[in-house]
DNA sequence: TCCCACAAAATTGCATTCATTTTTTGCAGA
DNA sequence: TCTGCAAAAAATGAATGCAATTTTGTGGGA
């Protein structure tokens, strides 16, 4: 689709997602429009969109704000996703084909080899995949899509479960990992589902804690 | 907030949940403006929140389609909905209070009331209080606010389990119940978890079957 | 009768314009 | 210097205008 609307929607919901905008700060309509290239009815039709997903706030006659997102709300946010990504490993255990769990089981063990090798980005972007591909697994578009959505609203509040700063975690993550694949061979839904929520759990844990120990500006002025 | 915008776009989500519009159909923007008394600008804003939210198509330069749900999306809608339900009891395991708890249990009789006087209607509608109270016990603003657009998204299928043409399924449905209140009771979150999850898949079992006995205009002509 | 080309009408996407509201600026008075 | 207020400036919400695309209607030809 070549609408302007939609390419307009796709890069500014980039934009604030990958943080170039501060939180709380004010979305400037008319700035905007120029950075784009377009006039201002495109860019505001995409505004409502990105308050109806949560990424803005809409004040009436104030304009759009970048979404402060409190500690609270992180915390809630995990729930879902921890909540999503149960559902989709049950789902994924009733439908996922033996090629599709091999990928997994691949991306398993090289991720193992970047836990022995202490390798965090690597051993991040293996993780990312395999959360990933179970999500597919469940073959279920509008979980997918809702996953996606709240992926985003979790990175736009810069929360990465940094093991680097708390290794203790790093080792009982992996441990968890084991027996997510273990539960998704044996197609243990219910187990695997469980097993995926605590596994959430203990990720927004171990980011609290990263927090708690160095407060960035996510926390700082919250209130303001 | 006085938007208008925010107005339209309640107005004719709701008017589009309620069915008011034939799947499939277009989403004149002419009439509607007449019909609402605004402009276009704010009746097309709203049509892209609508579009984001799944209710709506929108084709480049052919206007707004009613979403046609099919079979397979339904399904898919029902699962969803499973998994959120399942995530709102675990986390209402964890949160709810003495006297929200109790709220439910006297929902609960009352509907067990209304199961054995065979009233349909009163049923249902203790049947719905108690699974909003759940997700509102869960006490996460995300969750609910998806909570709510799925189930306008399902509403909009017209799917409910009419459990009159399948009396059995009655009372499976009300021993489901029961689990639910006990599990509830024990605040064992995993479990309750897990038994939502089954309640919903059964739920959506009951509603396919009575589909496959009398199909509705849902599924005739849904490949036109 | 059926089919296709072509022009008229309607519809859509986006820009521009206008009225209101908010925010900033400037200045008088204490 | 600080405070309060009024006017200017800017920004927002919504309506209107305009070019481009699609849809509809009509007539000619097979």
């Amino acid at each position: 689709m070549h609408s302007l609307h939609d390419e307009v929607l796709t890069r500014l919901r980039e934009f604030i997602v990958e943080g170039n905008l501060a939180a709380g700060a004010r979305v400037p309509e008319r700035l905007l429009c120029e950075r784009f290239g377009i006039s201002r009815t495109p860019l505001r039709e995409a505004l409502k969109v990105l308050a109806s997903e949560g990424l803005i706030d809409l004040l009436p006659n104030r304009g759009a704000r970048v979404r402060r997102i409190g500690e609270r709300e992180i915390v809630e946010l995990f729930d879902v996703m921890g909540g999503l990504e149960a559902l989709a490993g049950r789902l994924a255990c009733e439908r996922i084909t033996e090629t599709a769990f091999a990928e997994i089981e691949r991306l398993h063990h090289e991720m193992y080899g970047h836990y022995l090798r202490r390798d965090l980005h690597g051993y991040f972007a293996c993780n990312q995949a395999i959360h990933d591909r179970i999500v597919q697994a469940a073959d279920n578009a509008p979980l997918s899509a809702t996953y996606a959505s709240f992926a985003g609203r979790l990175r736009r509040a810069r929360y990465s479960a940094n093991l680097d700063a708390n290794r203790d975690r790093w080792g009982e993550a992996m441990r968890e990992h084991e027996e997510i694949l273990d539960a998704l061979r044996r197609r243990a839904g219910a187990e695997l589902s469980d097993i995926l929520f605590r596994h959430l759990r203990n990720k927004r844990r171990a980011a609290a804690d990263r927090e708690a120990a160095s407060p960035s500006e996510a926390t700082a002025g919250e209130n303001a």
